[in-house]
DNA sequence: TTTAGGG
DNA sequence: CCCTAAA
């Protein structure tokens, strides 16, 4: 499985709040398929959880991944050197870091380069703030840590310098974190090796030092984290994240970094240290006595769990659920973890590792839309789990594309199974009760959905749905239209007074490709039917099926005609696009088909079979009609003389549905 | 909001 | 099925 692995991250959740955070990630190149490296689009939440992207978002940077990809430099699919580390400065200004990733090396390589990375920020702040001191705007937090960071590593990073660093800088920084070589899925540690590469990675470090700011240098190889100011912590973010960040919470900032550096996703929140190239995580409570792990956890340990974490969201997202049970496995796995190794030393960051996202309303009609256009009930979700592995495993070259059709089918509907009425709490863009005002604008690509394939359509639908059961929806019937707003200026005059009018066409557009499966609860089945004023009504039809009159019939017999919206309630409660009227209306079809029939049984049954639809069993009539006779409902003008037929049978019959 | 009835 | 009046 091959994917795009980037960081989104996120403080407040908000997507819109940051085009730079859509931008992540490079992409595994093709060239390196031989020895694949699994990327994954995830999103960090602002506590430092990392959420599966969905493939709204994988798509959202869909382009610049293809770009990126065009642009990657393969400097060694040996697989096997770790002499290919990079920083580059593309003509575009933006610094980028590359690297093979070959072997095992090549990961500590690419943390090294990273560092080193860092690093020369780090001069370029440092040099700048000097400047800026001596020029007599002098900041005082950060005069402190450079006499405080003196021995150490301090890293000051300045917005100037920042603002030269494109964010698409950033994804490739943690790209070259989040991967996993699918090749050694096996073993665990992938991440840094410490044996190898760390000499080779200090001297290129020291090297880089050497130039520059003695004060800065690398030389006891340790950038602690701990010395440095909340607003060092801030440009570190940026750097790190290549966005700003208003947390003022040291231990998260602290927390987030390391995760970048260690390409962690459990990272304590307590002291880190990054020693001789090393993420190192040091813990200070160690005097507190309740410590019972080992003060320094080296870095193998630390990637150990990582790369479990990370597998874990690798299996996850296989089936690209924005599930919340999966967010909270995931973060369930974190906390673990963290509780483990760290005691509970930030409230606030421990609330904010508590706090379970929820997906926006938006993001929820997304993901509904597309599941109610494209998800086909009877499709088991192990299944498309599976497909979609096998679709991401197979296209290395695009995988938003594949992960966005396939990514949105699988998930985040859990159907009824058997037949029982399960609620689902999925949403489902099932919504029938009154009809759609944009429907014309859906027709408009549509122009095909006759009736013909409408029925077609329909006889499919029932079917999958009687083997359902219910369709569980009424939960989200009453839900908003979704937000998204076409532009479309092709919008028929008569949808201009509804404002929500194109909200599924982009997706058709987008994705014109996918066929509609027949399978479809609501939308389709629709047909226009012109009107007198000229307008154009739409026009729902969804054949009733036998299990939907029986249904019907029992619940006549229950409560009684009349009472339609009990019946509704009670029997058709799942069935939310039978509403009380279409009760009604269907009972007065029957009636009137059950007082038809009763003369010539045999006749009318075989002239009724005009679209292929099953005609309403006579039992079922003969039912109706008694009903309808207990009721007084009986039609005048046939009354009379039928009932005595009708009454016959009906004591037969009663014993079927009574 | 539900029901009944016309179209 | 849709629409609407009436309750």
């Amino acid at each position: 499985m091959e994917t795009v692995v980037g960081i989104e991250d996120n403080d407040d959740g908000k997507f819109e709040d940051s085009g730079l955070d859509r931008s992540s990630s490079a992409l595994s190149s093709p060239k390196q398929i031989s020895n694949p490296i699994v990327y994954k689009l995830v999103r960090v939440e602002g506590d430092g959880r990392l959420v599966p992207a969905t493939d709204d978002e994988v798509m959202e940077v869909g382009d610049f991944l293809e770009y990126e990809n065009s642009e990657m430099h393969v400097v060694a699919d040996t697989g096997q050197s770790l002499e290919c580390i990079s920083i580059e400065r593309s003509s575009s200004g933006k610094l980028r870091l590359e690297c093979s990733e070959g072997s095992t090396e090549a990961d500590l390589g690419k943390l090294n380069a990273k560092l080193q990375y860092i690093e020369q920020i780090l001069q370029k702040v440092k040099e700048e703030e000097k400047q800026r001191i001596s020029c007599g705007s002098p900041v005082h937090s950060h005069v402190n840590v450079d006499s405080q960071c003196s021995a150490d590593k301090c890293l000051v990073m300045d917005g100037k310098v920042q603002s030269e660093t494109p964010y698409q800088e950033i994804p490739s920084i943690a790209s070259s974190l989040n991967y996993t070589h699918s090749n050694q899925s096996g073993s665990m540690d992938q991440c840094s090796r410490p044996s190898e590469g760390v000499i080779e990675s200090g001297s290129s470090a020291s090297a880089v030092h050497s130039n520059l700011k003695p004060d800065l240098s690398m030389s006891d190889g340790e950038i602690c984290l701990d010395k440095l100011s909340i607003r060092e912590l801030h440009e570190l973010f940026k750097v790190t994240f290549g966005r700003e960040t208003t947390v003022k919470d040291k231990q998260w900032l602290k927390r987030r970094i390391a995760m970048s550096l260690t390409n962690s996703c459990d990272v304590s929140a307590t002291t880190f240290v990054i020693k001789d190239n090393k993420i190192v995580k040091k813990f200070v409570e160690e005097s507190s006595g309740n410590m019972n792990v080992a003060s320094l956890i080296s870095s193998e340990n630390m990637t150990e769990e990582e790369d479990i974490n990370f597998k874990d969201l690798s299996a996850v997202n296989a089936c690209g659920i924005d599930d919340n049970q999966v967010v909270s496995e995931i973060r369930l796995r974190n906390q673990n973890t963290e509780y483990g190794l760290d005691d509970v030393t930030n409230q606030t960051e421990q609330r904010a590792a508590k706090r379970i996202r929820r997906p926006t309303k938006r993001y929820i009609e997304e993901l509904s839309e597309n599941e109610s256009r494209e998800h086909n009930p009877r499709l088991p979700i192990s299944y498309k789990t599976m497909e979609l592995g096998h679709v991401s495993s197979t296209s290395h070259v695009r995988p938003a594309r594949n992960t966005f059709s396939e990514v949105r089918t699988c998930g985040t509907r859990f159907d009824s199974l058997g037949g029982s009425d399960v609620e689902i709490p999925c949403v489902s863009w099932i919504r029938r009760s009154r009809p759609r005002k944009d429907m014309a604008s859906l027709m408009k690509f549509h122009p095909a959905a006759t009736s013909e394939t409408a029925k077609l359509s329909n006889k499919l639908i029932e079917h999958s749905s009687d083997a359902l059961g219910e369709i569980p929806d009424k939960v989200f019937k009453p839900r908003m239209p979704a937000k998204f707003h076409q532009p479309s200026s092709s919008e028929p005059e008569k949808e201009k007074q509804s404002p929500v009018i194109g909200t599924i066409e982009p997706r058709q557009e987008l994705r014109p490709k996918r066929a509609d499966p027949p399978g479809h609860t609501s939308d389709d089945n629709i047909v226009t039917v012109p009107t007198a004023k000229g307008g154009m009504r739409r026009k729902h039809h969804r054949a009733w099926t036998l299990v939907e009159v029986i249904k019907l019939v029992e619940g006549v017999s229950r409560c009684g005609a009349g009472r339609w919206s009990e019946i509704k309630r009670l029997s058709f409660a799942s069935y939310s696009y039978r509403t009380s009227v279409d009760l009604k209306d269907k009972w007065r079809n029957l009636l009137k088909a059950s007082f038809a029939m009763t003369p010539a049984p045999a006749d009318e049954g075989i002239n009724s079979r005009k679209h292929g639809t099953a005609p309403i069993p006579e039992k079922i009539l003969l039912r109706v009609r008694e009903l309808a006779e207990m009721n007084s409902q009986v039609p005048p003008n046939i009354s009379s003389n039928k009932v005595a037929a009708g009454a016959g049978s009906v004591h037969e019959d009663r014993s079927g549905y009574l």
